[in-house]
DNA sequence: CTAATTTGTCTATTGATATAGATAACTATA
DNA sequence: TATAGTTATCTATATCAATAGACAAATTAG
C-alpha cells in the first residue's frame, strides 16, 4: 500500500512526503497524539534521505500539524478535518453545527461588475447586466475554512452587501429580500493548487490544494438567485455530499 | 484578477504556471483551438522568466494539452473536461452518456480481505468479516477517467468479480445478485496530489491532482451494499453534484 | 523580399533541492 | 550512570529550478 514518490515532477520530494504524512494522519495510519515513526524509518519507508524527511517534517511543524521534540520523537497534534456538507440545503453556518462552537462569514469586499457569459447563464440574466460581487471568507473557531466569490443580480438584490456585512450570513441577508428559503440547484467540483490569494486568505502553506465548487442557489420555484465560486483548503476541510437533504 | 505565483513552496514555478494555464483553458480565458499569448507575454503576466514559462509549456505539450509551432505560436488543443455527475443515481456508464461514445469499467484485480473499521462501518458488517476488494479503472473513449477500489460483503456478493470482468459494469453485476436498483447514499470528497500508482493507472504527469471520493451505495430500503474509494484526474474530470436525481 | 514576431537552442550563473556522512544534544530506560 | 534511541546541526557535493542574455529558425505581415 506504500506507493512511492515521484521525482522530477515539479513537486519537491519534501512537499510530496509532507502530503503523504498528512494523508497518513487523515487515514489513521499515524495516530493523533502519538509519535510518528523515527526519521530514519520514514526515510526508508518513502525511499528518500533522512534530511528530505526532515524538510517535510519542518514544513508540517510550521503548519502546526506536528511537534518535534529532540530526543523523544515527533508527535502528531490533534486536529480533525471539518466535514462540510453539500446538498440541497447547503448553508454555511448550520452545516458546521456540532463541529465548531463559532462560525460566521466575513465580508472582505463588495463591488459591482457586468455579468460575463458564465455568470449570466447561471443567474439567468442578460450578459452584461450589472451584478453584485461579494468576496467572503468563512471562519469557524477563528480559522479560515472557506473563501468564496458570490454574484447576485444587482437589480433584485441591491444593497445585499450591507446586509451581509451586518449579519455575516447569506441566509439572513436573503430574508431581507423576501427569500425565506432556497435550495442548492447544482454544484460543479474541481481541485487545484492554491494560488497566492488562496494562501493569504485561507492562511495556507505554499503547495496546498484547494477544493473548488461552483454552485447555483435557486428559490423554491426554481429561479436562480445566487452564483458562487468557493475554495476550501483540502487539508482542513472535506466535503460531505448527501443525496437526501 | 491575475494573482501571482508562490516561490519557495515545494512546488516549482513551472508546475504552478502549467496549472494556471490549464485553469485558464478550463475557464475560457485561453480559448481552445487558438493561440496562447506569446511566451514573453505569459512571462510578464505571471512575473517569471520566459524560460520558466517554456518549461510549463513543455510539460503541457508532453501532456497533449498544447502544441507549439515554431514561428507561429502555441496552440490550445481541444480537449474538454468530462463532467461526471454525482447524485442519488450515480452510475459510471450512464453518467458519461453524450460526452463519450464508449465507456466501460476494466477490472484490474480482485481479492478478499478482512474488513477494517472503516469498511465494516460503511457496509454495516462486523469488523474482520471477509470482503471482496475490486480494483477497477473507468475508461471512456480509450482514456482513463477514474480509478476505484470497491468493497463488497463477501458473504452476499460471492463471485461478483467474475460478473464485473464479464460485464464491465457494476450495475449489471449487481443484477445477478437480485439488485435491480440502488442509490448513492453518501459521498465524502477530498483532493490530493497523485501518487505513483495514480500516475501509472490514470496515465497522468507527475504533480497532477486527483479528486478522491469515498462513497456508499445502498439498496432502495437502505441496506449498504457497496463501499468505494474513487480517484478522478482533476485535469480531465470535474464532478457535477446535483441535488435532484 | 524584408521586417517583425514567435518558438527553439545554447551558454552561464545563482539559489533551492536532495543525498551523504559525521557528530552533538537530548530523552528514556536498564 | 551508562547506553541506546532519537532529533538537531554541520560540512560537502551533485542535480534541479530559475534567471539572464544572445542568437538561430520558422512563420506571418507588409
Amino acid at each position: 500500500m506504500a506507493s512511492s514518490i515521484e521525482r522530477r515532477s515539479g513537486v519537491s520530494l519534501w512537499r510530496q512526503i509532507a502530503d503523504r504524512i498528512l494523508q497518513g494522519i487523515a487515514t489513521g495510519d499515524f495516530a493523533e497524539n502519538s509519535a510518528l515513526p523515527p526519521e530514519m524509518a520514514l526515510a526508508e519507508l518513502y525511499g528518500v534521505n533522512r534530511h528530505t524527511v526532515r524538510s517535510a517534517i519542518a514544513a508540517l511543524v510550521q503548519e502546526g500539524v506536528l511537534r518535534a521534540e529532540q530526543g523523544r520523537g515527533t508527535f502528531v497534534l490533534s486536529r480533525k478535518r471539518l466535514s462540510y456538507p453539500i446538498g440541497a440545503r447547503t448553508r454555511f453556518s448550520t452545516g458546521l453545527q456540532g463541529q465548531t462552537t463559532e462560525r460566521h462569514i466575513a465580508l472582505l469586499s463588495s463591488s459591482t461588475e457586468p455579468a460575463n457569459r458564465r455568470i449570466a447563464e447561471a443567474l439567468g440574466i442578460a450578459r452584461g447586466s450589472t451584478v453584485i460581487r461579494l468576496e467572503t471568507r468563512g471562519e469557524a473557531d477563528g480559522h479560515a475554512v472557506s473563501r468564496a466569490t458570490t454574484w447576485f443580480d444587482a437589480k433584485r438584490f441591491a444593497g445585499i452587501e450591507t446586509a451581509m456585512a451586518e449579519t455575516g450570513s447569506i441566509t439572513a441577508s436573503l430574508k431581507g429580500f423576501g427569500i425565506n428559503d432556497y435550495l442548492r440547484h447544482s454544484t460543479m467540483l474541481s481541485a487545484r493548487h492554491a494560488d497566492a490569494d488562496d494562501l493569504a486568505d485561507l492562511d495556507l502553506q505554499p503547495g496546498a490544494i484547494v477544493l473548488v465548487t461552483m454552485s447555483v442557489n435557486v428559490t423554491l420555484d426554481g429561479q436562480p438567485i445566487q452564483f458562487a465560486e468557493s475554495r476550501f483548503p483540502a487539508e482542513r476541510v472535506e466535503l460531505k455530499l448527501s443525496a437526501n437533504d
